[in-house]
DNA sequence: GTGAAAGCGCTAACAT
DNA sequence: ATGTTAGCGCTTTCAC
C-alpha cells in the first residue's frame, strides 16, 4: 500500500529524540542513555533530560528502536478460532497479565483458514515478534513455512505442538479423564457415553485414551460398554450428542464430556426431554468454566488451572525470549482436579 | 533494557532485501517494487525476483518498513479487564476477523490498573499503533497523556468515549432497556428490581435511564416501584443481588438485569432458594450470550449484534487509518432486539 | 560523562 | 524499467 506523504509519513509533530536533545542542550546519545541507562549519566544531566522528556511528551519511536535493537517486545499468541471461549479467555488472561507486566505487547492471532495462517507465518518471520505462545497445539503453516522455523522461541500451552521440541505447559489430560471415568464407575455406572472433542485434537486424543483405560481397568469392556459420540467443544456438539443419546434404545447412564460447554448443552437438552440429572443420568464435564456453577444442575467437572496455564506459559516464553532457556526441556504439567457438584449421582439399579 | 549482542541483534541468518537483490541480480529497489508495486517491474524481472524471494524464504523486516513508511498496520484494541468475557469475546471476534482480513495485526490491551494504563498510553504514542478501538468507553489516561491525544484515530465500540469526538458504534441502550421494562410491564409486573452495572458505566447509565422512563410512562412511580441494586456485570453481582432480593419483605416480581451473566446468576440463586421462574418471578437479561439458551430456564434477553458491533467498529477504524473519514461523524447505532424465552411470564395475581 | 557518527533494513525520490 | 542513494529515529560504539 502506497504511502501518501511525499516524504515519510511520520505523525505530524511527533517529538523526536533530537528535539529532546536540543531542548535539553545535550546530544541524542545522552537522551537515549538517560532513558535506558540512567546511571550512566550525571545526576543533574539526567534530571534535565527527563524533565524535558516530560515537558515535550516524548515517547521513543518503537519502530526505530526495534530496527536498531532487533527486538520488538511483542509476542504472538495463537488461539484456536472460536473454539471454547469461556475456557481460553481465562488462559488468555493469565498470558496477558504476565506478559504485559513484563512489558510485552500481545498480538493475538486466530488460526482459522489458510489466509490467516499465511499472515501469522509472515508475522513470525517479519521480525515483528519476539516469540510465540501457541494454545491448542496448532502451529500455523503455509506453503512449507511454519511459525516453528522463524528462529524465535515458541512455547505451547494446553497442548504440545506435534513435531516440535517447544517447551510446553500442560495438564495431565489422561489422568483427568481417568478421574472423570472413575468417578462415574464408583457411582455404579456401567454403560458410558463419551462425548468427544474434534478428531485428532491433542487433548481429545489423550482424554479418550485415559477414559478407555480407566473403563478397562474397572473390568468393563470398552468396546461394548462405551459409546463414543463425536463433538466439537461447542454447545452445538452437546446438543447433537444429546439428540443421538435420546434416540438410543439402550441408553448409557453415565456421560463423560470432553469439555464443559458440550456437557452443559448435553444436560440441558436431555433435561428438556424429561430426563432427570443426576437421577436418571450423570454428566461430567471438563474445564471448570464459571458457567458450570450456574447451570442446572451444577456441573461436576475437571477444574483446570486456566489462569496458571497461561501465566506459566507466558513466563516460560519470556525466559526463552530473554535467552534464559529453562533448565529442563520437558513439559510442565499442572494438575487438574475433579470437582464434584450436582450433575453426578449413583446409578439407579435396573 | 540493554541489548546483548555487540552490534544489532537481528535474527541470525535472517534474509535481507539485499540478499534477495544480489541473488536475483537486481537492485534492492527492484525487489521492493516487485513486492509492493508488481506492475512497475517487467514481467520476467518480477518473476525472477519473486522466485528468489520464495527460494530464500524472505519476509521484509517489519520494523524497517514501519520506520520508513510511518505506518505499522497494527491497531490496539482496548478491552475492559475481565468484565463480561462471553459478551466481548464475540465483539472481539468481529473486530479481529475484519482487521486481520484487512492485513492489520491486533494488539489487545486490558485496561485495569494505572501501570497498564501507562503502557497503553505509551504504546499509542510510540508510533507502533495506527489506531485504537476502544470497547467500553474507557480511554486509558496516565499523567495527563491520553490515548486520545496520540494523533491516531480512535473508534469506540459499544460505548462512547466521554469527552471525545471519536466515531462510535453503539446499540440503542435506552431503547433496549425500555423493551426489557415494557415486556415485564405488559406481563403485569408492577414492582421491579433493577440489577445494575457498575456505577457510571456508559451502558449502565443509559439503560437505567431507559428503564426508568418506561416505568414512568406506564403510570408507575419509579421511586416506589423500582428497587435498584448495584452490580458489576459478573456472576458475583447476580448472586449478591439475589441474596438481597431473597431478604426483601416485599419482593418485586419482575427483575431486569443489566447483563446476562448477572441475570443467569440471579436466576440460579433464587431458584436454589425455591423460587420458581417464571411462575413466581420473571427475569430479563441483556446481551444475548449463547449461554442464555442453556441455563434454566432459558433467558429472555436483549440480543445484541455482537459480531456486527465489532466488525463495524473495525471497518470504521480502517477507514480512518487510511485517511477516509466516513462522511458522517455521528455514531452508528445498531439494533438490539428482545428475545423472549422462558424466564419471563405473567405476573401472578396477589 | 558526553558527543559524533555509523548503521539497523527498508522505501521513495530522483536519475538514468 | 531499473539503479543509486538518502534517510526514517534510534542505539551504541568509539573517541574524547
Amino acid at each position: 500500500m502506497p504511502v501518501r506523504r511525499r516524504r515519510s509519513r511520520r505523525a505530524e509533530g511527533a517529538t523526536r529524540i533530537s528535539d529532546v536533545a536540543r531542548a535539553a542542550g545535550v546530544s541524542t546519545a545522552t537522551v537515549s542513555r538517560a532513558l535506558s541507562f540512567p546511571d550512566q549519566v550525571r545526576e543533574d544531566t539526567r534530571r534535565r533530560v527527563l524533565e524535558t522528556v516530560q515537558a515535550l511528551g516524548y515517547t521513543p519511536n518503537a519502530a526505530a528502536r526495534h530496527l536498531r535493537a532487533g527486538t520488538s517486545r511483542t509476542v504472538l499468541v495463537v488461539i484456536p478460532r472460536r473454539s471454547n471461549p469461556p475456557f481460553f479467555s481465562e488462559v488468555l488472561h493469565g498470558i496477558d497479565s504476565t506478559l504485559s507486566e513484563a512489558g510485552y505487547a500481545v498480538i493475538s492471532g486466530n488460526v482459522g483458514d489458510e489466509e490467516q495462517a499465511r499472515r501469522l507465518v509472515d508475522l513470525a518471520h517479519s521480525g515483528r515478534i519476539d516469540g510465540v505462545l501457541a494454545t491448542s497445539g496448532l502451529a500455523p503453516v503455509f506453503e512449507g513455512r511454519s511459525i516453528l522455523n522463524a528462529s524465535i522461541p515458541v512455547v505451547a500451552v494446553c497442548a504440545e505442538i506435534e513435531g516440535s521440541r517447544s517447551r510446553a505447559v500442560l495438564i495431565d489430560d489422561g489422568a483427568c479423564a481417568r478421574a472423570q471415568a472413575e468417578h462415574l464407575l464408583a457411582l455404579g455406572h456401567r454403560r458410558l457415553l463419551y462425548v468427544a472433542g474434534p478428531d485428532g485434537n491433542y487433548n481429545e486424543v489423550r482424554r479418550f485414551r485415559g477414559f478407555v483405560e480407566a473403563v478397562a481397568e474397572a473390568g468393563l469392556d470398552p468396546s461394548a460398554d462405551i459409546v463414543r459420540h463425536p463433538g466439537n467443544y461447542m454447545f452445538s456438539g452437546g446438543v447433537t450428542a444429546a439428540r443421538s443419546f435420546l434416540s438410543m434404545a439402550d441408553r448409557p447412564t453415565g456421560v463423560v464430556c470432553c469439555n464443559d460447554e458440550m456437557a452443559i448443552a448435553f444436560a440441558k437438552t436431555i433435561r428438556d426431554a424429561g430426563i432427570s440429572i443426576p437421577r436418571d443420568v450423570s454428566v461430567v464435564g471438563f474445564d471448570g468454566i464459571e458457567f458450570g456453577e450456574f447451570c442446572e444442575p451444577t456441573l461436576t467437572t475437571i477444574q483446570q488451572p486456566r489462569f496458571e496455564l497461561g501465566a506459566t506459559g507466558a513466563r516460560l516464553l519470556i525466559d526463552a525470549v530473554r535467552g534464559n532457556p529453562g533448565p529442563d526441556p520437558s513439559p510442565i504439567v499442572l494438575q487438574g482436579k475433579l470437582l464434584i457438584r450436582d450433575s453426578t449421582g449413583p446409578a439407579r439399579l435396573r
